[in-house]
DNA sequence: CTTGAAAAGAACTGCCT
DNA sequence: AGGCAGTTCTTTTCAAG
């Protein structure tokens, strides 16, 4: 764990919302010199505490409209091997995200499918057919928003 | 919604493991010219596919070692703002994330927290004591794997 | 910590197949 | 559509105040 000052906190607060700007940019926004804000980016990466860049993608544009949150509870019968369920549930191609979680659920998957019909199929030919799985929650995504979290 | 060929699913597949790759590095791990390369993934730009870069940071690495999603019910007495409750719940610096879902609630919330008793600082002074909030259920997060989803 | 400058590389443009 | 060659801009690195 690595503590920041002010001066770290804006340069993460500027590139959570936007990874694309360059040490340049965030330079002249911030008033530090270029080779300042550079090296300040440099070590937090070094850090660790930047774990990479990644794409979002606009899922309806790519024809996948639907998006559902899955709660699921692991059956009790018998001994279910975790590894087993997250081998089973990683290799389905619509499942985006995989959550081991503590609550109501043990395990929390965000799937995208192409329309209802779509997800039907998955929920019943791809989820269902799990022998690990007890008790799903399902809830219909309407709409998201991400903010910067506490860091920023 | 645009269609793809095998060289474009082949160059988000890449931008959605890592997205600080140039269009000349994807060029060469493609075989194809960088030209080719940037007008391709420009063109994606401009249809509103790849909605932006984002940065992953370690929240552990900053202090924030717990990560809880929450389900909130809006309670059914009077007439509750969407909008109202939406503004309250994105005022909370702790909140990272705010679905608006279909199903057994209203709406999913990811929420980090330095520790438990930080989280039930949040939970019971900024959660609780919004009025419209119903019922509430949590799922702490022990493990997470993000994967590339059905357009890769 | 800053400026200035050079080397490297990325982004973008026309032209050609 | 895809590629080649070239220009322009930015990033990155280093040297010096």
């Amino acid at each position: 764990m690595i503590d920041l000052d002010e001066t770290d906190r804006a340069l993460l607060r500027a590139l959570v919302q936007d990874a694309g700007q360059s040490a340049g940019a965030l330079a002249r926004r911030l008033n530090l010199s270029q080779p300042t804000a550079w090296r300040r980016i440099r070590r937090l990466e070094t850090a660790g505490v930047l774990s990479g860049k990644r794409l979002e993608l606009d899922a309806a544009r790519l024809g996948f409209g639907v998006t559902v949150f899955l709660g699921i509870k692991l059956a009790a019968r018998g001994r279910v091997s975790l590894e087993d369920f997250e081998r089973a549930i990683t290799a389905i191609p619509e499942v985006q995200a995989v959550h081991h979680v503590l609550g109501r659920y043990d395990y929390r998957l965000r799937i995208v499918a192409r329309d209802l019909p779509d997800f039907e199929r998955v929920l019943r030919r791809r989820i269902m057919v799990l022998p690990a799985v007890g008790e799903v929650e399902a809830n219909v995504l309407l709409s998201e928003e991400r903010l910067p979290g506490p860091i920023g």
